[in-house]
DNA sequence: CAGTGGTCTAGACCACGTG
DNA sequence: ACGTGGTCTAGACCACTGC
């Protein structure tokens, strides 16, 4: 029974319905499901409980934990795969590997991509940095910067900046040895997901230093694309500035 | 009855699931209410029937057909009431007039606009505008640019290309006459509604002619967005490539 | 074969908007 | 008071997966 903290429903809604606490049963359950994944009590890429044992758990019926679980599954934290069950999203999977990279080659799409870290260091975040991350200004912060590139051809110059706190032991070296997608990583090695982010994105010309970089000419268009990302909850904790070649590709995005 | 065209359920599925053909009934439905909309059964802003009346109509439960009106819903082509019916989604609308405009400014967010239209002709589609709006190389199109001003300062250069058929009547002294979104009036004088968009977005050095009607620098940096719109049943009806200055705005975007 | 999520139904009660 | 969509429940049968 302590399991359960939903708004007791013994008693019918009446004019409880109308304070400003209410919401409905399949949203409360939802966010009990929601701080499960928070606690990390299912890890990406394992199942959570059936939804008759979750239920069970929370004392409500079959269906509204299935309209709870819907909901998180239609954003993504997770993935259910009908005869054996639901999952947590992870980024450690072909199909939802790349969901937060939008570029896209003008042709054909297939690439190799290679990555390589420029630097890694532990900093103070400045105060812009700290209200975008929720932090305070002069609050722990590590900085890194890496060029991707498709083909060899270098095409994007990144800046990325991380709480410290959540990040502790990632290092130059560690970025080094590591293979493969960051939020996979951040996912694996530092227990942090990436849910969510939003960006904003502008044409800028490309700096004498952004330009040597990614073998441009200095003041030539670059997309630059402004992203804070964040984990369950809400809560920021990464952002990254990037700046991208679109001449043999291009930003895509579906307007719904 | 001659209004069901369902697959016969009264057999049960067994083997018939296996089919190409087969498809859940609520998604049979939902199709069902979309060749509705595509007719014009019910005009943007209108109420369509009640979720009882459906469900009689098409004799099935009500649950069934809530499913396929929450889809519906979901992706924004119709538009549920509390307590007032389900409404065909409308661009004349407060709330998701501006669903397709992703330019933000900087800072607060009002701000006074205007459009300028250049030119408005009719044209043969040149294949590369043939292909992206489905049609065949020669086909009759109708070709506009217009300059959009925030502020009193030239911030977007659109050029829109239409398909002949689906716009006749469509002149420059109309669309001076018109007031309001583009999308509004489509809908409006047109009968065609926009549903979803596909962009591709990249940054490019302004052209002369491009620079003088922003009045800023040739070869300054414009993020460049070129837009296929769709209607019902995913028929491309617009074809856009806006060029956007992003010194004050930038095109925000969420990823989830 | 058992267990999971997927679909479909039926019915209850609620909140909202309008008359 | 009535009709609408919103929420919740209960139970049936299906399809998919893995043992």
């Amino acid at each position: 029974m302590s399991d359960s903290h939903l708004i007791d429903r013994q008693q019918p809604l009446g004019r409880a319905a109308h304070s400003a606490a209410f919401s409905p049963l399949y949203q409360q359950i939802k966010g009990l499901i929601l701080q499960g994944l928070d606690r990390g009590e299912w890890k990406p890429g394992e199942a959570i409980p059936s939804e008759l044992e979750l239920a069970a758990r929370f004392q409500v019926s079959q269906g509204t934990v299935r309209k709870a679980i819907d909901e998180l599954a239609a954003d993504n934290l997770l993935i259910r795969r009908q005869g054996k069950g639901t999952f947590v999203a992870t980024h450690n999977e072909a199909k939802v590997r790349y969901r937060f990279l939008r570029l896209t080659p003008d042709d054909g799409q297939p690439a190799a991509s290679s990555s390589q870290i420029l630097d890694c260091r532990r900093a103070k975040a400045s105060a812009d940095v700290a209200a975008m991350l929720d932090l305070r200004a002069g609050d722990a912060v590590i900085s890194m910067r890496r060029v991707l590139s498709f083909n060899d051809s270098p095409t994007i110059l990144d800046e990325i900046w991380l709480p410290g706190s959540l990040f502790k032991g990632l290092t130059l070296e560690f970025l080094q040895r590591y293979r493969g997608p960051v939020y996979a990583m951040f996912e694996t090695e530092f227990g942090v997901s990436m849910v969510r982010a939003e960006e904003k994105i502008r044409a800028v010309a490309a700096t004498e230093a952004q330009a040597e970089l990614l073998r441009i000419g200095a003041g030539s268009p670059l997309l630059q694309v402004e992203r804070v990302a964040y984990t369950y909850g809400d809560r920021p904790v990464e952002l990254r500035r990037g700046h991208y070649v679109t001449e043999r590709y291009y930003y895509r995005n579906s307007l719904n």
